[in-house]
DNA sequence: TCTCATATTATGTATAGACATAAACGATAT
DNA sequence: ATATCGTTTATGTCTATACATAATATGAGA
């Protein structure tokens, strides 16, 4: 190999991981510090640095000032999983989407709700059902709220030709949110909407969104049967 | 504001995204480019790119050079999912973890084997079927395939004390992998080891790892009933 | 008007030096 | 032994400067 060109920090990462790979390290041992690795490599410290802290955002290392940096014994590599709009969702598969709104009511939220967004006053909310389809194919199923006290002009929008998910993504902004993936066995109610038999187990996802600890938004979405989400890491 | 301190590369992100949350810049238009807002901010261009440079990988806003640096108008952010090893996710909950092995067999893989791995010639596997218990309810079954041609060394394996898991990530590093979230209703053998009724909506997660481009395993794991992941962003 | 080479420019990365900070370590006093 | 308080040290961050690189903008020539 020749070392006349200068050492990137993409290559201490590909250089690092390679030692963790053959155990040139250990896991769980103490790896040289960021000095002693920019000597080793004939660059500053920096470069080091940024290879480190890339490579311990992507879960493979633990660091701690003072102690040092270790090789994780448990490499919990974290799979990133990009949360799609619906509609370019189902526009990227090559299908028409399409919204319906099924039901649009104004009133006080109910405690279960209440305790999931962490709230312990009486609320008003909007509760928006609706349904979006790819094609003619029921794609997904979705049971909105929305707290008023957070984003009151939601009052104002009736939700007919635009999904709440698109509106509260171009009009409200947040800070937090929380995904929780599950699934359930199709009540009959959402069999009939999606077009499935009874009992068939449904992808679902919950998702939760606050600004600056008020919380905006919760929504359960009920996907179709066969439903599956990929992730490479 | 006392602006007498200096100015770290996470007060430059949060202003940035109040900004974005503000329609300070619009959806889609143009930001200032880093020297301009190093200026603004009384800073050095490194910690202004260095701001910017994780928006942007949050997914909050589009790089190019010499173009420029655009505010998403569909800020997709990703959902980071920590993937974890069963044994601790077990522990984690305060529950004694427990592994049983229910088969183990040497075998030619068959066709649909072969496709989800990439590959297209006769290929020798070991099949495992095997339990994860916490405390005494079944918390998840697993079913795993070991390509014997990447990983010669599982076939002195007996997998009896020690889950496939465990065994590879402490023997066998990975470069790629790829993961998958679904849902099935248990059939009458998935439900008799999780102890569900049949029919019941199980969670499913595929897992396959590869080590430059060479499949090492797949696995498709069952979560017993009411099994949910969740993640913050 | 079109094409292609060239200039320009915003981001991307590397460096040396400096100071900040968390945490482990060791010494001292209780 | 135990609590407390500096000291030391590895990581964390900022700065100023330099050069690299991708992609757009521009202008000359056909």
């Amino acid at each position: 190999m020749i070392e006349s060109q200068k050492v990137s920090y993409q290559d201490i990462k590909k250089t690092i991981l390679r030692r963790i790979y053959n155990k040139f390290w250990a896991p769980g041992s103490l790896m040289p510090g960021e000095v002693e690795l920019a000597l080793e490599f004939g660059c500053a410290r920096a470069t080091v640095n940024r290879a480190m802290r890339e490579l311990a955002e992507d879960g493979m290392i633990d660091r701690k000032r003072k102690a040092g940096t270790r090789i994780k014994s448990a490499p919990s590599r974290q799979a990133k999983f990009a949360i799609p709009r619906i509609k370019e969702e189902i526009e990227a598969i090559g299908s028409v989407y399409r919204y319906a709104l099924i039901n649009h009511e104004l009133l006080t939220a109910p405690d279960w709700i209440l305790a999931r967004m962490g709230l312990n006053e009486e609320t008003q909310m909007i509760r928006l059902s609706c349904m979006h389809y790819a094609g003619s194919r029921a794609f997904q199923y979705e049971d909105r709220w929305i707290n008023l006290k957070t984003v009151p002009k939601a009052k104002m929008q009736s939700f007919t030709k635009i999904g709440p998910n698109e509106w509260l993504i171009k009009e409200v902004p947040f800070s937090d949110a929380e995904v929780t993936f599950s699934t359930i066995n199709a009540d009959e109610k959402i069999s009939r909407l999606l077009g499935v038999s009874s009992g068939t187990a449904l992808f679902t996802v919950e998702r939760l969104t606050w600004l600056n600890n008020a919380p905006i938004t919760y929504a359960k979405l009920f996907f179709h049967a066969g439903y599956q989400i990929t992730s490479r890491l």
